[in-house]
Parts: C-alpha cells; structure tokens; sequence
DNA sequence: TCTTAAGGTATACGATTGTATACAATGAAG
DNA sequence: CTTCATTGTATACAATCGTATACCTTAAGA
C-alpha cells in the first residue's frame, strides 16, 4: 500500500488502505458495507464519517492518491525503456534520414516499455484491479474521475511519444487518439496479466503487438507509407 | 429485454430481467440485495432459490442467454456492412491483383461497421454495460466467463474478415490477436458511447481509426508493405 | 386416480446494516 | 489556563438482510 502514503490522518488512511485491499481482493467499491470496511481497517464505524460523506467521496480520494502515485514512475518507465536503447545525449537522427534505424529502436523502446509495464502491474496488482474495475463500475462519479485519469495517462504518452521520437511526425490529435487507444489496451491487459499467470508471456506479446499495430497502422495513414517501406526493405 | 425470451420459467426470466436492469442501472450484480432483486421482479424472496444456488449462477445464466441475442445479430451485421459496399457475388479481386480497391473497400466495409456496432450497442445498452462491467468486476466466474464470450467473438471477426477479404493474407495467430485488440476496443469504446451521447461521433471515428490502425499495422508487420504502398499511390 | 416434483408464497428469526446521539482524548490557538 | 475544533469511541435502534420451515397450487406420470 505504498501508494497511500501521502494520507496524514491515521484513520482516514487506515480505511483507504482497508478499501484497496478489499476493493481489490473481495467485492465492488459499492459491494461492502460501511461496518464490514471499519472492521477491516479497526476502526469504528462512526469513524467513517469524520472523514468522508459516502463511497464516492472515498473512491476519489484513492484514485487521487493512487494516480499521484503511478502516473510518474509510468513516465520514468517509459524514459528508462528509451534510454536503455537509444542512451541519452546520443544525436537525434530524424525517421527521414534512417527510417530503418528509427524503426528498430521504436520496436525496441516498445518492448522494454511493455515489460517494464508489466513489471510496475504486477507490484500493484490492488490500484490497477480497482482503477479498471471502477473505470466501468457503477459509480458515475468514479467512472468520469478514472476517464479523466486514463486521458492523462495518454496524454503523458503522446507527448513522451514525440519527445523520444517514436514514431514519425503526426497531427497532435491523432497521436493523442493512438494513445488513448494504448492506453486502453494496456490496462485491459493489465487484468489478464494479474489474473492469469500461465499466459503472461502471451499476454506481454500481445501488448507488444497491438501497440506495434496502432502505432504502424497510424503511420500509414498518416502517410508514411513510403517511410516504413524503406525501413522494412 | 428481447434477449431472454428463451427462458421458459416465468419467475426465472422475472428475476434475470430484474437483475439486468439493476446491475445496468444502479449498482454491480454483487451490490445488490437478494431481496430487492425479488422486490423487483415482483416475487417472493424465497423463489430465488428455486432457480439459483447463488448470484453468480443467475449471472452465469444471464450471459448465455444474452451471448445468444447478441452474438448472430454481431455477425449478420458485419456481413450487412460488408454487402453494402460489396454485393454478394461479386466477383472477388485479390489484393495482390488490385490493392487500391481492395484497401478503399475495407475502410468502407469497416465505417460501415462500426455504425452498426454502435446503433446495435445503442439499442441493447444493458446487455453491454453489465457485460464490460462484470468483465473486470468481482465474480472470478463471470470474469471467466465474459472472457470466454469475448473470445468467441473475435473468433467470429477473424473468420469474417478472412472471408470477406477484408485484409491481405495474414497468419491465423495473427489475425485473431488483432480480432481479439478489436473486440476490446470496441467493447470499451461502447461504454463511453452509452455515457457520453454528446461525443457519440467521434467515438464513433475514434473507433473507426483504432481498427484501422490495428488492421492496417498488422498487415505491415506481416510484410504487405509495398501492398499498401501501391494502394495509397 | 393417486402421487409426486416443480414453482411460488407466508411467516419467522437472528444477524447485520446505516446512522443518530452522546461522550472522551488530544492538541493548537487565544 | 481555557477554549474549541478534530479525531476517535460507545451505545442504541429501526430497517433490512439471508435463509429455514412449512404450506399451497398445478401439471405430469404412474
């Protein structure tokens, strides 16, 4: 529960940290009881109550604290993958000069990410299994605040995307757009990953795969047709 | 709830529309109470028993029989989309022979589809939001389950695209992972098409990009690069 | 015709629920 | 030193919960 360490009244985080692990390993943010959450984090029932006006009030205050706690490392994730391929201060050579090049490494950067991904998954199994499940869950307050994550999620994508140079020059709304669609499929397969063991290679190819397909598809589109055939030739 | 005209017994069919309508509506199907479950399905607490050993067996049935409705009409309506651009005995063209038409062919093929998808979610909304609810929701059965259903339809996708020729050749793997990427997407996709009616249009174009990005990545990866440079000359 | 299983109801009970009210400890501000 | 907001607890209560037991109706099989 590292990622709760922010929260400064014991009792407030005491039943944040009882509602991760139950949200996570039991029912539904909305599926257990006030009492059920008070015993789990030791506390009284009324206690609740100092602290948070419902459920909602309480959902939001993880995802806050959760979100505060990953969107950062998943940037650096990204940065480490780019850097363990291409080290930094290294010359930037544009997609036109070495399509070939650019075009290995993106397949690089792309494969240390997912498993770095993965890794960062597995260590928090409890905020993904509650983020994607709240993210269609019943509550439309947290269904809106986990939307709200999951754009600035992509939208951290997009702009590492083109800072690293991984993909050659698209309009800032279909780089958006692509990353959304990533960052959809990453957390999809965040839950296969948790749930089933056996097939996390698989799982990891996959990943691997979808985010090749997006981002290749989007750069034919887009018109780099030519580009992708001399790096392929 | 034309889908659960197949179950016979009055007092079952009562209580998994019930069910459906308060898992779609109000809370998960695990947050809500056995008897206000009954309450709404005008029955006596007690007949819940006469039908199910607990709630996941209720959910389990629920999605048979809603994969039943749900799954054909899917099918038809890809083939639908697919006549409407190329009439049924029409001569086929390989995309070796003639890749322009072949590739305008599938993006029509492929807005066409995503239409109807939508306006079919459109008029079966709770069948889908319990259904991508439940997928990442508590029951570790009715996760398996809704996996499984899900498999079955990118099964189905792959045929259909195999069929109706809408990708150049690719290796049968291969074509069911990006199968499997789409039904993700779009099953996503349909929440926030049902939640947010005043950005229907561009999940709509969202949708129809990310399947040709995952449709058209895939075909470069598998080396029809230079196919899809002729199509785009 | 008699029996029996299936589908549905009525009643009842102990456990658990959300929450109202009152009270205790602590620490900062005056 | 006093005051008072904050954080927690104790007790209480009506409502709701899951479910056990018993009973009724209907239709099919013997």
């Amino acid at each position: 529960m590292s990622y709760l360490k922010n929260v400064k009244v014991e009792g407030k985080r005491l039943l944040m940290e009882a509602a991760l692990k139950l949200a996570a390993n039991t029912r539904s943010l909305d599926a257990f009881s006030l009492r059920e959450l008070a015993r789990n984090a030791g506390l009284n029932p009324n206690t609740f109550y100092r602290h948070f006006k419902d459920f909602d009030e309480l959902g939001l205050a993880i995802i806050d604290e959760v979100m505060d706690q990953i969107r950062q490392p998943l940037r650096d994730l990204r940065r480490e993958a780019a850097e363990s391929v291409v080290p930094a201060g290294s010359p930037p050579i544009s997609w036109q000069e070495n399509p070939r090049l650019n075009f290995v490494r993106s397949l690089q950067v792309n494969n240390a990410t997912v498993e770095l991904f993965f890794a960062f998954v597995e260590s928090n199994p409890e905020a993904f299994i509650v983020g994607v499940r709240e993210l269609h869950g019943s509550s439309p307050v947290l269904r809106k605040a986990l939307r709200k994550l999951m754009k600035g999620f992509a939208h951290d994508m997009a702009e590492d995307i083109e800072v690293l140079g991984l993909l050659p020059k698209l309009d800032p709304a279909s780089l958006l757009s692509v990353s959304e669609a990533i960052s959809r499929e990453m957390f999809h397969l965040s839950m296969n990953y948790i749930e089933e063991p056996e097939r996390r290679e698989e799982i990891c190819q996959q990943a691997g795969a979808s985010i090749v397909n997006l981002t290749m598809g989007s750069a034919v589109i887009a018109g780099h047709v030519e580009l992708l055939a001399d790096a392929l030739r």
